[in-house]
DNA sequence: TTGACTGTAACCGTCATGATTACATATGTT
DNA sequence: AACATATGTAATCATGACGGTTACAGTCAA
């Protein structure tokens, strides 16, 4: 969703008319409740990729190119650390797995979050916004 | 979990005695409920990677060595396909963004999801296990 | 026949998440 | 000043996923 929120507001600033984008707006086009897409963009601003303006006329602008901000940044934004749950118990300590296991997974969670991390870095708002208005103008021609 | 599991039919069968793995022995050192370890293992058992024996005596086996069963083996078993949730409510689909967001979003989640297996394909239980047992021998000496 | 194990259904509590309503706050326009 | 339009945020509800638990049926060895 933060993606499809980003994205929006870089679509709605390439616009001839300069209205800014508002949480009304978008949420129009993610199909949901404003409310929940201004829950979403405080993560980002928080993040500071994006920044809010208060009042009549306010809205979100991006705080940087759309071309600079990557998935990695949007995935890192919203929280998206915990992939893997560890388990909510503690494993038994006194078996030889219960014991080793817990610091073992998390190396391994580690090292498979960093290549999921790389992927998404290979990605930005702008790639995908290009892609997708690309994808509508096929789908009409279809 | 299921790595966890798997690791420890894979330990208890190293051992000198020929007890086999039941699913409350499991859930002893899982610190849960059996039931879970069974549905977890039924998952296992739909995926090939273990067999289960019923009635006295029965109880859990790997269908091969622990060596050839990779963390991704593991991940594609327990239905961990979903690492992105794709919008519950579709998009607007007269707009621009909304309607050509969801495949290109398809395609950067593929993307990272190979990306993700590649790496949980690097590491086997035979692996887990050993780093275990090597972190809980460091343990008892420190 | 008995005991030990798997196989499952059923139900509960918890947690995360989105949806919604309501209201306080801020700010440009009239 | 009054109003319209935004954001900011608390409170509440519904939903779904997941683990924990109980209960019981099916299976097999001793």
């Amino acid at each position: 969703m933060a993606v499809h929120v980003l994205a929006w507001i870089a679509f709605d600033r390439r616009g001839t008319d300069k209205e800014i984008a508002t949480s009304q707006r978008i949420a129009t086009s993610v199909n949901t409740n404003p409310v929940v897409i201004r829950r979403c963009l405080g993560e980002l601003r928080a993040a500071g990729l994006v920044e809010s303006t208060r009042g009549r006329g306010g809205g979100w602008e991006l705080t940087r190119g759309a071309a600079s901000i990557t998935l990695l940044d949007v995935y890192l934004a919203v929280g998206g650390e915990e992939i893997f749950a560890m388990p909510a118990a503690p494993p038994d300590a006194e078996c030889y797995v219960g014991y080793g296991i817990q610091p073992v997974l998390s190396r391994v969670y580690a090292e498979a979050s960093r290549a999921l991390c790389a992927s998404l870095k290979g990605t930005t708002i702008a790639d995908v916004l290009r892609d997708a208005v690309a994808e509508y103008e096929t789908g009409l021609r279809g």
